[in-house]
DNA sequence: TGTCATTTTGAAATCGATTTCACCGGTTAG
DNA sequence: CTAACCGGTGAAATCGATTTCAAAATGACA
């Protein structure tokens, strides 16, 4: 019953004809007389041929893959984006070699390396931090496009939100609700999505004519998730309190409704809170956490649609920012 | 400065060699003399010579690729048994092709065949449905395991959790608060870790000398998510009404909960509340929820395991049934 | 020093496809 | 009537590795 599995050598014999022929009404890239081509599809149904493409992305260097590296896929977010390029990608006849580095520059540096070893047609990329020459030579040599965030000094697509516009909306929802002291917690680690929440924040603050104070922002310059609920009890012990928090991103908000009730403290009365990355159960929290939702499924989507234009390309567009816009929702925490 | 990419022929030439003893000091399965060995690393390292892994699958038909096939990767429970098996994975030098089935039977059955089209080593499958004829025939040819549900009929591995004495254990703690009125919401469309919550949730009903009244059983025989809301509302719509629900899995947790605030209702007075399949976020909600807690991570670490010893065995291990505890978590909403 | 066993080595076959190239027969054009 | 062209075909080269096989080099031993 297991019998081998046939080759396009089985099929050109079964059909009585050469392999070049059956290679032909395969790829339909020449004409076949139409005897020939009934008879070898007969052979294929028959013997329930299926061409090898390995064998054929050996010839043609060509795998219809496409790699993707991300810090987390439980993280809502990603785990959308991923959605959104898996369905675009099988679309297209492209499937996905997923691979995730945990924030970590080293198991990114061997998937970004296993990836190309394994040919991929391109890579979809969120980098854990910063530029490095493999990195440089990679992307040189395959179509890869930047996700979420990207290295500033690199050559290469990319397609991002609006995060600097994403956290001015939500922090001047906070100012135009009257709130003067605004915290912010979140990670400042050198990614650009995140540096640009901190800088939509002190813009928004600016715009309101509140100076941005380095005492009431809470961020570390190291990815450490345990430090996470010490980082918002600290903005809560500042004297004054600040009246309000925009969290930087969901994990933060999540830590940072716990952290805000377990002080014995209200959302929104005495402490109203803001988060960027909307979740759905933020709608069913209590109160409902007001968030900036980000188009993840559209990111994913695009992702995808961007790279596999530059595959077409092949040459020289040059390298192309996608922004794509965040919204607000307003909910009950602020 | 973008040359092309050197092969094993560059190495030998520059090595001044041939290509078998370049192979040899690859693969390392044949001794080569120091003096060689030391001028083809040197070679390597001079060339930044990658092996191709596509020749090289071809060749020796193993791709160190396992596929997977899941029906929602934004479900946080699946999210976190891919994060495991990437884990897993990646540790032993395998990596994953993603692909996502939306619990559609078709798109199941083309992505099954891309992987195989694509000489995957295995493949990890949460299967939509039912078994098919093209499902029993590729299981005889590529390791095969199941993972969160099986096919009864497939003779094949699979990793699920305890369903039935997960589901058990969560009414359980309802009868003894008291409860007799305990309905039930969720799909009953054929799928074993549906199914069996449904007879965890009988046989504690029976337990406690309770009969399994089908009128508080909210079920649909068909995967419609946008019915969820009105199958808790017929649920509520009972007089007498129930006094408390068991969910089949979070989403209808979520939908539930909603759906019981809507009809102006209290959790747990007037309605007590328990979910299949925890979520962080069910901590922080108010009032927390009650869940009933999978091992997800520990799911997709498991079947990756067992994957790769299947690959070892190759032979005729007979097929494994893994049954994974689950936990129950008792919070504010029962 | 000659023989035999044992390492090393390279040429060639192989994996399963695509593609070039030469060729054949039949139109069509000049 | 010959030249040019074209649809259709198969033999052979190719993609980049591994592996077999036989030859060459080395070492051991009498």
């Amino acid at each position: 019953m297991a019998k081998k599995k046939a080759t396009i050598q089985d099929i050109a014999r079964a059909a009585g004809t050469s392999v070049s022929t059956v290679s032909r009404v395969l790829t339909g890239n020449a004409p076949v007389s139409d005897a020939k081509r009934a008879a070898v599809e007969r052979a294929i149904a028959q013997l329930g041929y299926r061409p090898s493409l390995i064998a054929r992305g050996l010839k043609m260097s060509k795998t219809f893959t496409i790699g993707v590296v991300i810090n987390d896929i439980t993280n809502p977010f990603y785990s959308m984006v991923v959605k959104g390029a898996e369905s675009e990608a099988k679309a297209c006849g492209y499937s996905l070699i997923l691979c995730v580095s945990n924030e970590n520059p080293e198991t990114e540096l061997h998937q970004l390396q296993m990836l190309h070893d394994k040919q991929v047609d391109g890579i979809i990329f969120g980098p854990t931090g910063h530029n490095t020459e493999f990195i440089r030579s990679l992307a040189a040599r395959i179509p890869m496009i930047q996700v979420d965030r990207y290295l500033p000094d690199l050559q290469s697509d990319a397609v991002v939100v609006d995060n600097e516009g994403g956290a001015y909306q939500a922090v001047k929802l906070l100012t135009q609700r009257g709130h003067r002291r605004i915290g912010l917690v979140g990670w400042q680690i050198g990614i650009t999505s995140e540096d640009q929440r901190i800088a939509g924040y002190c813009r928004a603050l600016e715009d309101a004519g509140i100076p941005c104070d380095p005492h009431l922002m809470s961020t570390s310059p190291a990815f450490a998730p345990e430090t996470m609920p010490a980082m918002v009890e600290t903005l809560l012990a500042r004297r004054p309190r600040p009246t309000a928090i925009f969290t930087i991103n969901n994990q933060f908000g999540i830590v940072a409704m716990q952290a805000i009730r377990q002080a014995g403290l209200n959302i929104p009365d005495d402490v109203a809170l803001v988060v960027f990355d909307d979740l759905a159960v933020f709608a069913l929290t209590s109160p409902a956490i007001s968030a900036v939702a980000q188009p993840a499924y559209e990111v994913g989507q695009r992702t995808v649609q961007l790279l596999l234009s530059r595959l077409k390309d092949d040459g020289e567009a040059p390298p192309q920012l996608i922004v794509l816009p965040t919204e607000l929702i307003v909910r009950e925490s602020a």
